[in-house]
DNA sequence: AGCTCGACCTGCACGC
DNA sequence: TGCGTGCAGGTCGAGC
């Protein structure tokens, strides 16, 4: 699920449930997630309040009162789920979650709870483990190891075509491939990649410097921004709902309601229509690629 | 310095 | 029904 319009709505989620309230308790499932947790993770959550959360690139970050930032990351299967007592739910807005906070967090990818003040209980799920929690300094948060190289959010001004010419310039890789790169632009994942080039009528084994040869920036660089940004949006947009569906479904429906333009589709017609292409599944450095080779060149 | 690819995990859908 | 295979929304870090 996590590209960066899940992680967005996650931390819509959190948000409410999270900030202003004081860890009171932590208990781990005892299993490692992607990294070793750090040293006295637990004491030296216990006891803080959450000031505010924020989000860089798919990372989710909850800044303490102890002026530690606990950063996290969803990895493939990571999800939270905000339980509370029925006192609390009201507090917690649209993106209130599930009534009963005493059994919640006790299955078998339970990895990390948290117990919040009012009763609310924060539980992170993650069965294949790929997930991220670690704490630093926050004066030192740009610095640290995972964050030092990220590039420009996607939504924000950083994101032009200028930017994306100088990042392009004389790169012998497809375009896949670095819209993949998260050094370049922060968020994007193997869905949306697919979703913006064919959006944008590129080809992803483009090679990324044949849209820098240039000295001014390519009218198709204005284009793949533009789409990058819409499809984010859009995503966003209905990320938001099929996140509400999902929790209101108890857990139990995952079914995504959004219909992806080629994501997924192999073998059906390129939805452009006009182009009379059909979507094609290659593989591109190990992962799947899903693109109309009529429309997109 | 840059790039590709294996590794980290579990669950699920599929074909035999 | 059971088993083997391949695939999954990410990305670090080893090795060229």
């Amino acid at each position: 699920m996590p590209e960066l319009p899940e992680v967005e709505t996650v931390l819509r989620g959190l948000r409410p449930a999270m900030e202003g309230r004081t860890i009171e308790d932590v208990r781990l499932s005892g299993k490692h997630l992607r990294f070793p947790y750090p040293p006295r993770f637990k004491s030296r959550l216990r006891g803080h309040r959450v000031v505010r959360m924020h989000r860089r690139a798919k990372y989710l970050l909850a800044e303490l009162e102890s002026s530690e930032v606990l950063i996290m990351h969803l990895g493939m299967s990571g999800r939270f789920t905000v339980h509370s007592d029925a006192g609390a739910a009201h507090n917690l807005g649209e993106f209130y979650f599930e009534q009963g906070a005493t059994h919640a967090g006790d299955g078998p990818h339970d990895h990390v709870v948290l117990d919040l003040s009012d009763g609310v209980r924060l539980v992170y799920t993650d069965p294949r483990r790929f997930g991220i929690m670690d704490l630093c300094p926050a004066e030192s948060l740009g610095a640290h190891k995972l964050m030092r190289n990220i590039g420009v959010e996607p939504l924000g001004n950083g994101l032009n075509a200028e930017h994306l010419h100088l990042a392009f310039a004389g790169k012998r890789t497809p375009l896949k491939a670095v819209l993949l790169d998260q050094r370049i632009i922060a968020g994007l994942g193997n869905i949306y990649v697919c979703e913006a080039l064919h959006r944008s009528g590129l080809s992803p084994k483009r090679l990324a410097g044949t849209l820098a040869a240039h000295r001014k920036p390519d009218i198709r660089l204005e284009r793949l921004v533009l789409s990058i940004r819409a499809i984010l949006a859009e995503a966003i947009e209905a990320g938001g709902s099929t996140l509400r569906d999902y929790v209101g479904a108890n857990g139990a429906s995952g079914e995504f309601q959004q219909r992806f333009a080629v994501y997924d589709r192999e073998d059906t017609d390129c939805p452009k229509g006009d182009c009379g292409g059909k979507i094609r599944r290659i593989v591109q450095s190990g992962r799947s690629t899903f693109y109309c080779p009529r429309c997109q060149r």
